[in-house]
DNA sequence: GATGATTTGTACGTATGTATA
DNA sequence: ATATACATACGTACAAATCAT
Protein backbone atom coordinates (compact mmCIF):
# COMPACT_ATOMS: atom_id res chain seq x y z
CA UNK A 1 0.00 0.00 0.00
CA UNK A 2 2.48 2.88 -1.02
CA UNK A 3 0.38 6.26 -0.95
CA UNK A 4 2.31 7.58 -4.17
CA UNK A 5 5.39 7.18 -3.41
CA UNK A 6 6.02 10.63 -4.23
CA UNK A 7 7.51 12.66 -1.46
CA UNK A 8 4.26 15.04 -0.46
CA UNK A 9 2.35 14.54 2.84
CA UNK A 10 4.68 12.53 5.29
CA UNK A 11 2.03 12.24 8.21
CA UNK A 12 3.95 10.01 10.45
CA UNK A 13 7.49 10.31 10.04
CA UNK A 14 8.91 13.32 11.31
CA UNK A 15 6.43 15.73 13.09
CA UNK A 16 8.21 16.90 15.34
CA UNK A 17 10.69 18.47 12.97
CA UNK A 18 7.59 20.03 11.20
CA UNK A 19 6.60 21.29 14.14
CA UNK A 20 10.08 22.70 15.25
CA UNK A 21 10.11 24.32 11.32
CA UNK A 22 6.77 25.87 12.42
CA UNK A 23 7.58 27.30 15.20
CA UNK A 24 10.98 28.48 14.30
CA UNK A 25 8.76 30.50 11.56
CA UNK A 26 6.13 31.95 13.77
CA UNK A 27 9.45 32.69 15.99
CA UNK A 28 11.42 34.45 13.11
CA UNK A 29 8.57 35.87 11.58
CA UNK A 30 7.49 37.93 14.65
CA UNK A 31 4.16 35.54 15.29
CA UNK A 32 6.08 34.85 18.54
CA UNK A 33 7.50 37.87 20.49
CA UNK A 34 10.68 37.24 22.72
CA UNK A 35 10.50 35.80 25.81
CA UNK A 36 6.92 34.81 25.04
CA UNK A 37 6.20 31.25 27.03
CA UNK A 38 6.20 28.27 24.62
CA UNK A 39 3.26 25.91 26.30
CA UNK A 40 3.64 22.39 25.43
CA UNK A 41 -0.33 22.26 25.40
CA UNK A 42 -1.55 25.22 23.72
CA UNK A 43 1.33 24.46 21.17
CA UNK A 44 0.38 21.12 20.69
CA UNK A 45 -3.06 21.95 20.24
CA UNK A 46 -2.70 24.05 18.22
CA UNK A 47 -0.69 22.17 15.83
CA UNK A 48 -3.20 19.30 16.39
CA UNK A 49 -0.86 17.16 17.81
CA UNK A 50 0.57 15.90 21.02
CA UNK A 51 2.39 17.39 23.52
CA UNK A 52 5.44 15.05 22.52
CA UNK A 53 6.41 16.19 19.19
CA UNK A 54 5.93 19.33 20.42
CA UNK A 55 8.54 18.76 23.02
CA UNK A 56 11.08 17.55 21.31
CA UNK A 57 10.40 20.62 18.78
CA UNK A 58 11.07 22.64 22.16
CA UNK A 59 14.48 20.89 22.60
CA UNK A 60 15.66 21.33 19.29
CA UNK A 61 14.59 25.30 19.12
CA UNK A 62 16.81 25.30 22.22
CA UNK A 63 19.38 23.84 21.08
CA UNK A 64 19.46 26.16 18.03
CA UNK A 65 19.49 29.43 20.49
CA UNK A 66 15.86 30.32 19.33
CA UNK A 67 14.82 29.11 22.92
CA UNK A 68 15.97 28.91 26.15
CA UNK A 69 14.73 26.60 28.73
CA UNK A 70 15.02 26.73 32.24
CA UNK A 71 14.44 23.82 34.24
CA UNK A 72 10.99 22.85 35.35
CA UNK A 73 10.20 26.10 34.33
CA UNK A 74 9.21 26.18 30.93
CA UNK A 75 10.78 27.19 27.17
CA UNK A 76 10.26 30.75 26.38
CA UNK A 77 11.17 32.40 23.01
CA UNK A 78 15.47 33.58 23.04
CA UNK A 79 14.66 36.95 25.11
CA UNK A 80 18.23 38.75 24.17
CA UNK A 81 19.45 41.67 25.93
CA UNK A 82 21.21 44.64 24.25
CA UNK A 83 24.50 42.86 24.91
CA UNK A 84 23.43 39.83 23.12
CA UNK A 85 22.24 41.62 20.17
CA UNK A 86 25.13 43.42 19.58
CA UNK A 87 27.56 40.39 20.03
CA UNK A 88 24.77 38.25 17.76
CA UNK A 89 25.46 41.23 14.92
CA UNK A 90 29.42 40.96 15.00
CA UNK A 91 29.31 37.50 15.26
CA UNK A 92 26.86 37.60 11.60
CA UNK A 93 29.38 40.34 10.48
CA UNK A 94 32.96 38.36 10.75
CA UNK A 95 30.96 35.41 9.09
CA UNK A 96 29.57 37.31 6.03
CA UNK A 97 32.59 39.15 5.89
CA UNK A 98 34.75 35.42 5.68
CA UNK A 99 32.18 34.81 3.14
CA UNK A 100 32.82 37.23 1.48
CA UNK A 101 36.39 36.93 0.88
CA UNK A 102 36.03 33.02 -0.13
CA UNK A 103 33.31 34.24 -2.83
CA UNK A 104 35.58 36.20 -4.27
CA UNK A 105 38.12 34.00 -4.50
CA UNK A 106 35.69 30.90 -5.22
CA UNK A 107 32.28 31.85 -7.03
CA UNK A 108 31.85 31.08 -10.60
CA UNK A 109 30.37 32.81 -13.27
CA UNK A 110 26.48 32.09 -12.92
CA UNK A 111 27.13 32.86 -9.42
CA UNK A 112 28.91 36.57 -10.68
CA UNK A 113 25.51 36.57 -12.63
CA UNK A 114 22.88 35.91 -9.88
CA UNK A 115 25.16 38.65 -7.94
CA UNK A 116 24.68 41.55 -10.51
CA UNK A 117 21.16 40.67 -11.56
CA UNK A 118 20.64 40.85 -7.83
CA UNK A 119 22.35 43.89 -7.62
CA UNK A 120 20.56 45.56 -10.67
CA UNK A 121 17.28 44.71 -9.21
CA UNK A 122 18.18 46.36 -5.94
CA UNK A 123 19.33 49.64 -8.01
CA UNK A 124 15.53 49.77 -9.57
CA UNK A 125 14.29 49.21 -6.16
CA UNK A 126 15.69 51.97 -5.07
CA UNK A 127 15.06 53.87 -8.01
CA UNK A 128 11.16 53.54 -7.25
CA UNK A 129 12.13 54.06 -3.56
CA UNK A 130 10.23 50.18 -3.09
CA UNK A 131 11.82 49.45 0.52
CA UNK A 132 10.16 46.31 0.72
CA UNK A 133 11.41 44.81 -2.43
CA UNK A 134 14.51 46.75 -1.77
CA UNK A 135 14.77 45.00 1.69
CA UNK A 136 14.03 41.37 0.22
CA UNK A 137 16.55 41.97 -2.60
CA UNK A 138 19.19 42.60 0.42
CA UNK A 139 17.95 39.61 1.94
CA UNK A 140 18.93 37.70 -1.49
CA UNK A 141 21.95 39.42 -1.94
CA UNK A 142 23.70 38.66 1.02
CA UNK A 143 22.29 34.88 1.01
CA UNK A 144 23.95 34.71 -2.69
CA UNK A 145 27.49 36.15 -1.43
CA UNK A 146 27.31 33.88 1.87
CA UNK A 147 26.10 30.64 -0.08
CA UNK A 148 28.67 31.63 -2.60
CA UNK A 149 31.71 31.25 0.01
CA UNK A 150 31.03 27.42 -1.53
CA UNK A 151 31.20 26.53 2.83
CA UNK A 152 27.91 24.64 3.74
CA UNK A 153 29.07 24.99 7.42
CA UNK A 154 29.71 28.89 7.09
CA UNK A 155 26.85 29.89 5.42
CA UNK A 156 23.93 27.41 7.84
CA UNK A 157 26.03 29.54 10.59
CA UNK A 158 25.05 32.38 9.08
CA UNK A 159 21.65 31.88 8.51
CA UNK A 160 21.20 30.53 12.12
CA UNK A 161 22.77 33.41 13.63
CA UNK A 162 20.23 35.51 11.36
CA UNK A 163 16.91 33.88 12.32
CA UNK A 164 18.08 34.37 16.20
CA UNK A 165 18.20 38.35 15.52
CA UNK A 166 15.58 38.40 12.80
CA UNK A 167 12.84 38.92 15.43
CA UNK A 168 14.57 42.14 16.24
CA UNK A 169 14.72 43.54 12.86
CA UNK A 170 11.92 45.85 12.09
CA UNK A 171 12.64 46.62 8.47
CA UNK A 172 10.36 49.85 8.96
CA UNK A 173 13.05 52.37 8.48
CA UNK A 174 12.31 55.73 6.21
CA UNK A 175 15.75 56.27 6.56
CA UNK A 176 16.44 56.63 2.79
CA UNK A 177 20.00 58.14 3.17
CA UNK A 178 20.76 54.92 4.64
CA UNK A 179 19.08 52.80 1.78
CA UNK A 180 21.37 54.85 -1.03
CA UNK A 181 24.30 54.22 1.65
CA UNK A 182 23.66 50.51 2.10
CA UNK A 183 23.22 49.80 -2.32
CA UNK A 184 27.01 52.08 -2.70
CA UNK A 185 28.44 49.71 -0.17
CA UNK A 186 27.28 46.66 -1.77
CA UNK A 187 28.30 47.96 -5.12
CA UNK A 188 31.55 48.59 -3.29
CA UNK A 189 31.22 44.09 -2.27
CA UNK A 190 30.22 43.64 -5.38
CA UNK A 191 32.48 44.70 -7.20
CA UNK A 192 35.05 43.04 -5.07
CA UNK A 193 34.10 39.62 -5.84
CA UNK A 194 33.18 40.26 -9.69
CA UNK A 195 37.41 41.23 -9.57
CA UNK A 196 38.36 37.63 -7.55
CA UNK A 197 39.85 40.46 -5.28
CA UNK A 198 39.41 38.46 -1.86
CA UNK A 199 40.63 40.94 0.43
CA UNK A 200 38.82 44.35 -0.60
CA UNK A 201 35.33 42.06 -0.10
CA UNK A 202 36.32 41.00 3.03
CA UNK A 203 36.96 44.66 4.09
CA UNK A 204 34.21 46.30 2.32
CA UNK A 205 31.98 43.50 3.43
CA UNK A 206 32.85 44.17 7.57
CA UNK A 207 32.62 48.04 6.74
CA UNK A 208 29.27 47.60 5.52
CA UNK A 209 28.10 45.32 8.23
CA UNK A 210 29.65 48.16 10.89
CA UNK A 211 27.83 50.81 9.10
CA UNK A 212 24.84 48.93 9.38
CA UNK A 213 25.16 48.76 13.15
CA UNK A 214 25.86 51.87 12.91
CA UNK A 215 23.07 53.03 11.66
CA UNK A 216 20.98 50.51 14.00
CA UNK A 217 22.87 52.21 16.89
CA UNK A 218 21.76 56.20 15.80
CA UNK A 219 18.01 54.65 15.13
CA UNK A 220 18.12 53.16 18.50
CA UNK A 221 18.54 56.36 20.54
CA UNK A 222 15.17 57.77 19.76
CA UNK A 223 13.49 54.47 20.92
CA UNK A 224 13.42 51.51 22.73
CA UNK A 225 16.33 49.16 24.24
CA UNK A 226 16.96 46.54 22.46
CA UNK A 227 13.44 45.95 20.50
CA UNK A 228 14.76 48.69 17.82
CA UNK A 229 18.28 47.59 16.53
CA UNK A 230 16.15 47.41 13.48
CA UNK A 231 18.27 49.37 11.05
CA UNK A 232 20.67 46.52 10.98
CA UNK A 233 17.85 45.59 8.12
CA UNK A 234 19.67 47.34 6.09
CA UNK A 235 22.93 45.88 5.07
CA UNK B 1 -1.84 14.49 49.77
CA UNK B 2 1.91 13.31 49.42
CA UNK B 3 2.58 10.03 48.30
CA UNK B 4 5.30 8.73 50.17
CA UNK B 5 7.54 11.17 49.12
CA UNK B 6 10.69 9.62 50.14
CA UNK B 7 10.66 7.14 46.73
CA UNK B 8 11.82 9.33 43.88
CA UNK B 9 15.58 9.22 44.74
CA UNK B 10 16.06 10.68 40.87
CA UNK B 11 16.81 14.33 40.80
CA UNK B 12 13.72 14.80 38.63
CA UNK B 13 14.65 17.95 36.44
CA UNK B 14 16.71 18.49 33.11
CA UNK B 15 17.23 14.29 32.75
CA UNK B 16 17.07 14.71 29.31
CA UNK B 17 20.07 17.60 29.21
CA UNK B 18 22.54 15.49 31.02
CA UNK B 19 21.98 12.64 29.15
CA UNK B 20 22.69 15.12 26.03
CA UNK B 21 25.85 15.81 27.05
CA UNK B 22 26.88 12.28 28.46
CA UNK B 23 26.28 11.11 24.89
CA UNK B 24 28.15 14.36 23.58
CA UNK B 25 31.13 13.57 25.52
CA UNK B 26 30.74 10.21 24.54
CA UNK B 27 30.96 11.44 20.32
CA UNK B 28 33.55 13.62 21.52
CA UNK B 29 35.78 11.23 23.19
CA UNK B 30 35.60 8.48 20.89
CA UNK B 31 33.32 6.83 22.52
CA UNK B 32 31.14 6.60 20.00
CA UNK B 33 32.56 6.27 16.40
CA UNK B 34 31.68 8.17 13.45
CA UNK B 35 28.44 6.93 11.72
CA UNK B 36 27.74 4.73 14.48
CA UNK B 37 23.65 3.75 15.40
CA UNK B 38 22.79 5.73 18.44
CA UNK B 39 19.85 3.14 19.57
CA UNK B 40 17.37 5.00 21.62
CA UNK B 41 16.34 1.48 23.81
CA UNK B 42 20.27 0.85 23.90
CA UNK B 43 21.38 4.17 25.21
CA UNK B 44 17.95 3.83 27.47
CA UNK B 45 19.26 1.13 28.97
CA UNK B 46 23.00 2.13 29.02
CA UNK B 47 21.91 5.38 31.40
CA UNK B 48 18.84 3.45 33.32
CA UNK B 49 16.24 5.58 31.91
CA UNK B 50 13.49 5.55 29.58
CA UNK B 51 13.80 6.18 25.91
CA UNK B 52 12.12 9.71 26.25
CA UNK B 53 14.74 11.64 27.54
CA UNK B 54 17.01 9.64 25.25
CA UNK B 55 14.72 10.63 22.62
CA UNK B 56 14.88 14.31 23.45
CA UNK B 57 18.71 14.42 23.72
CA UNK B 58 19.52 12.75 21.13
CA UNK B 59 17.39 15.17 18.76
CA UNK B 60 19.27 18.26 20.56
CA UNK B 61 22.62 16.60 19.25
CA UNK B 62 21.12 16.10 15.67
CA UNK B 63 20.78 19.93 15.99
CA UNK B 64 23.75 20.71 17.17
CA UNK B 65 25.45 18.73 14.60
CA UNK B 66 27.23 16.05 16.34
CA UNK B 67 24.57 13.75 15.11
CA UNK B 68 22.62 13.31 11.85
CA UNK B 69 19.02 11.58 11.95
CA UNK B 70 17.03 9.87 9.27
CA UNK B 71 13.06 10.02 9.14
CA UNK B 72 12.38 6.56 10.32
CA UNK B 73 15.83 5.22 10.10
CA UNK B 74 17.31 6.24 13.18
CA UNK B 75 19.94 8.89 14.70
CA UNK B 76 23.68 8.10 13.98
CA UNK B 77 27.08 9.71 15.07
CA UNK B 78 27.65 12.40 12.67
CA UNK B 79 30.04 11.07 10.09
CA UNK B 80 31.92 13.61 8.57
CA UNK B 81 33.42 13.04 4.95
CA UNK B 82 36.45 14.93 3.24
CA UNK B 83 34.99 17.57 1.93
CA UNK B 84 33.04 18.79 5.14
CA UNK B 85 35.81 18.25 7.08
CA UNK B 86 37.76 20.58 5.46
CA UNK B 87 34.60 23.18 5.48
CA UNK B 88 34.75 22.55 9.00
CA UNK B 89 38.74 23.48 9.58
CA UNK B 90 37.92 26.60 7.75
CA UNK B 91 35.18 27.48 9.46
CA UNK B 92 37.12 27.01 12.74
CA UNK B 93 40.10 28.88 11.61
CA UNK B 94 37.83 32.08 10.36
CA UNK B 95 36.07 32.21 13.83
CA UNK B 96 39.21 31.67 16.36
CA UNK B 97 41.02 34.68 13.62
CA UNK B 98 38.34 36.99 14.39
CA UNK B 99 38.57 36.31 18.09
CA UNK B 100 42.08 36.43 18.26
CA UNK B 101 42.03 39.93 16.55
CA UNK B 102 38.81 40.83 19.31
CA UNK B 103 41.13 39.51 22.06
CA UNK B 104 43.86 41.71 20.78
CA UNK B 105 41.30 44.68 21.30
CA UNK B 106 39.84 43.64 24.35
CA UNK B 107 42.02 41.08 26.86
CA UNK B 108 42.64 42.68 29.96
CA UNK B 109 45.24 42.24 32.51
CA UNK B 110 44.11 39.30 34.09
CA UNK B 111 43.43 37.49 30.48
CA UNK B 112 47.09 38.55 29.45
CA UNK B 113 48.84 36.91 32.67
CA UNK B 114 46.53 33.63 32.02
CA UNK B 115 47.92 33.59 28.29
CA UNK B 116 51.89 34.09 29.17
CA UNK B 117 51.06 31.58 31.83
CA UNK B 118 49.63 29.26 29.66
CA UNK B 119 52.73 29.90 26.86
CA UNK B 120 55.21 29.62 29.23
CA UNK B 121 53.34 26.13 29.89
CA UNK B 122 53.41 25.57 26.32
CA UNK B 123 57.31 25.96 26.20
CA UNK B 124 57.79 23.59 29.02
CA UNK B 125 56.15 20.76 27.40
CA UNK B 126 57.70 21.07 24.15
CA UNK B 127 60.86 21.36 25.88
CA UNK B 128 60.22 18.01 27.52
CA UNK B 129 58.94 16.72 24.79
CA UNK B 130 55.50 15.88 26.27
CA UNK B 131 53.31 15.75 23.82
CA UNK B 132 49.94 14.64 25.69
CA UNK B 133 50.70 17.92 28.18
CA UNK B 134 51.52 20.38 24.79
CA UNK B 135 48.29 19.13 23.33
CA UNK B 136 46.19 19.79 26.73
CA UNK B 137 47.89 23.43 27.00
CA UNK B 138 47.29 23.81 23.01
CA UNK B 139 43.78 23.45 23.71
CA UNK B 140 43.80 25.80 26.82
CA UNK B 141 45.22 28.43 24.87
CA UNK B 142 43.16 28.57 22.11
CA UNK B 143 40.18 28.46 24.49
CA UNK B 144 41.43 31.29 26.25
CA UNK B 145 42.07 33.39 23.10
CA UNK B 146 38.34 32.43 22.33
CA UNK B 147 37.33 33.57 25.67
CA UNK B 148 39.37 36.97 25.90
CA UNK B 149 37.23 37.48 22.40
CA UNK B 150 34.57 38.63 24.75
CA UNK B 151 31.66 37.90 22.48
CA UNK B 152 30.58 34.29 23.89
CA UNK B 153 28.47 34.41 20.46
CA UNK B 154 31.54 33.84 18.67
CA UNK B 155 33.59 31.32 21.54
CA UNK B 156 30.63 29.19 21.78
CA UNK B 157 30.08 28.46 17.96
CA UNK B 158 33.70 27.88 17.80
CA UNK B 159 33.79 25.70 20.59
CA UNK B 160 30.65 24.08 18.76
CA UNK B 161 32.66 23.35 15.49
CA UNK B 162 35.53 22.08 17.69
CA UNK B 163 33.19 19.45 19.21
CA UNK B 164 32.35 18.45 15.39
CA UNK B 165 35.80 18.11 14.40
CA UNK B 166 37.07 16.29 17.88
CA UNK B 167 35.95 12.48 16.82
CA UNK B 168 38.46 12.73 14.07
CA UNK B 169 41.30 14.28 16.38
CA UNK B 170 43.62 11.77 16.24
CA UNK B 171 47.14 13.75 18.38
CA UNK B 172 49.18 10.67 18.07
CA UNK B 173 51.49 12.73 15.93
CA UNK B 174 54.75 12.26 16.16
CA UNK B 175 56.68 15.11 14.35
CA UNK B 176 57.87 17.11 17.01
CA UNK B 177 58.75 19.84 14.13
CA UNK B 178 54.99 20.40 13.59
CA UNK B 179 55.15 20.98 17.68
CA UNK B 180 57.80 23.72 17.75
CA UNK B 181 56.41 25.21 14.75
CA UNK B 182 53.34 25.23 17.05
CA UNK B 183 54.89 26.67 19.40
CA UNK B 184 56.57 29.54 16.96
CA UNK B 185 53.07 30.43 15.79
CA UNK B 186 51.36 31.04 19.24
CA UNK B 187 54.21 33.09 20.10
CA UNK B 188 53.68 35.50 17.38
CA UNK B 189 50.05 35.44 18.06
CA UNK B 190 50.18 35.71 21.92
CA UNK B 191 52.60 38.90 21.04
CA UNK B 192 49.83 40.64 19.05
CA UNK B 193 47.19 40.09 21.56
CA UNK B 194 49.43 41.81 24.70
CA UNK B 195 50.67 44.15 22.17
CA UNK B 196 47.16 44.91 21.13
CA UNK B 197 47.61 44.72 17.36
CA UNK B 198 44.42 43.28 16.35
CA UNK B 199 45.55 42.90 12.57
CA UNK B 200 48.58 41.26 13.84
CA UNK B 201 47.06 38.83 15.97
CA UNK B 202 44.22 38.17 13.03
CA UNK B 203 46.96 37.76 10.57
CA UNK B 204 48.88 35.33 12.61
CA UNK B 205 46.01 33.34 14.12
CA UNK B 206 45.25 32.23 10.50
CA UNK B 207 48.58 31.78 9.32
CA UNK B 208 48.42 29.32 11.92
CA UNK B 209 45.70 27.62 11.45
CA UNK B 210 46.35 27.54 8.07
CA UNK B 211 49.83 26.14 9.00
CA UNK B 212 47.95 23.22 10.89
CA UNK B 213 45.79 22.43 8.33
CA UNK B 214 48.74 22.30 5.47
CA UNK B 215 50.21 19.77 8.21
CA UNK B 216 47.02 17.70 8.60
CA UNK B 217 47.30 17.35 4.55
CA UNK B 218 50.62 16.20 4.53
CA UNK B 219 49.97 13.52 7.16
CA UNK B 220 46.77 12.76 5.03
CA UNK B 221 48.70 11.97 2.10
CA UNK B 222 50.44 9.08 3.98
CA UNK B 223 46.71 7.75 5.14
CA UNK B 224 43.35 7.03 4.71
CA UNK B 225 40.86 9.06 3.93
CA UNK B 226 39.54 11.61 6.49
CA UNK B 227 39.87 9.91 9.71
CA UNK B 228 43.65 11.51 9.05
CA UNK B 229 42.64 14.99 9.15
CA UNK B 230 44.95 14.33 12.63
CA UNK B 231 47.58 17.17 12.85
CA UNK B 232 44.90 19.67 13.25
CA UNK B 233 45.07 19.23 16.57
CA UNK B 234 48.24 20.57 16.99
CA UNK B 235 47.36 24.22 16.42
C1' DG C 1 7.86 -10.50 -3.35
C1' DA C 2 5.82 -11.23 1.12
C1' DT C 3 6.27 -11.77 6.08
C1' DG C 4 8.27 -11.14 10.62
C1' DA C 5 11.19 -8.76 13.85
C1' DT C 6 13.29 -4.64 15.38
C1' DT C 7 13.06 0.16 15.90
C1' DT C 8 11.36 4.60 15.33
C1' DG C 9 7.50 7.81 15.96
C1' DT C 10 3.48 9.36 18.48
C1' DA C 11 0.04 9.50 22.12
C1' DC C 12 -1.33 9.48 26.77
C1' DG C 13 -1.08 9.00 31.81
C1' DT C 14 1.02 10.14 36.17
C1' DA C 15 4.00 12.49 39.35
C1' DT C 16 6.98 16.30 40.74
C1' DG C 17 7.93 20.92 41.00
C1' DT C 18 6.66 25.86 40.64
C1' DA C 19 3.62 29.78 40.75
C1' DT C 20 -0.73 31.90 42.41
C1' DA C 21 -4.59 32.88 45.64
C1' DA D 1 2.19 30.12 55.10
C1' DT D 2 -0.98 26.55 53.32
C1' DA D 3 -3.40 24.94 49.72
C1' DT D 4 -4.87 24.79 44.99
C1' DA D 5 -3.92 24.84 40.20
C1' DC D 6 -1.13 24.17 36.40
C1' DA D 7 2.82 23.06 33.56
C1' DT D 8 6.67 20.36 32.92
C1' DA D 9 9.16 15.83 33.10
C1' DC D 10 9.31 10.99 32.74
C1' DG D 11 7.54 6.56 31.83
C1' DT D 12 4.69 3.28 29.26
C1' DA D 13 1.84 1.64 25.44
C1' DC D 14 0.52 1.46 20.72
C1' DA D 15 1.00 2.30 15.66
C1' DA D 16 3.83 2.78 11.57
C1' DA D 17 7.84 1.98 8.95
C1' DT D 18 12.15 -0.18 7.72
C1' DC D 19 15.24 -3.99 7.20
C1' DA D 20 16.23 -8.81 7.08
C1' DT D 21 14.86 -13.31 6.06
Amino acid sequence: MKPAAGLPSCPRGRLADEVCREIADGIVLGRFAPNARLDESTLAALFGVSRTPVREALKQLVATGLATCRPNRGTVVAGLSSDQLEQLFEAIGELEAACARHAALRMDAPGHACLRALHASARESMRDQDIDRYDAVNRELHAAIVRGAGNPVLSEMAAQLKKRVAPYRRTQFRELDRMRASFEEHSAIVEAILAHDAAMAYREMRAHLLSAHNAAERLRRGRDGAMAAAAAAHQ
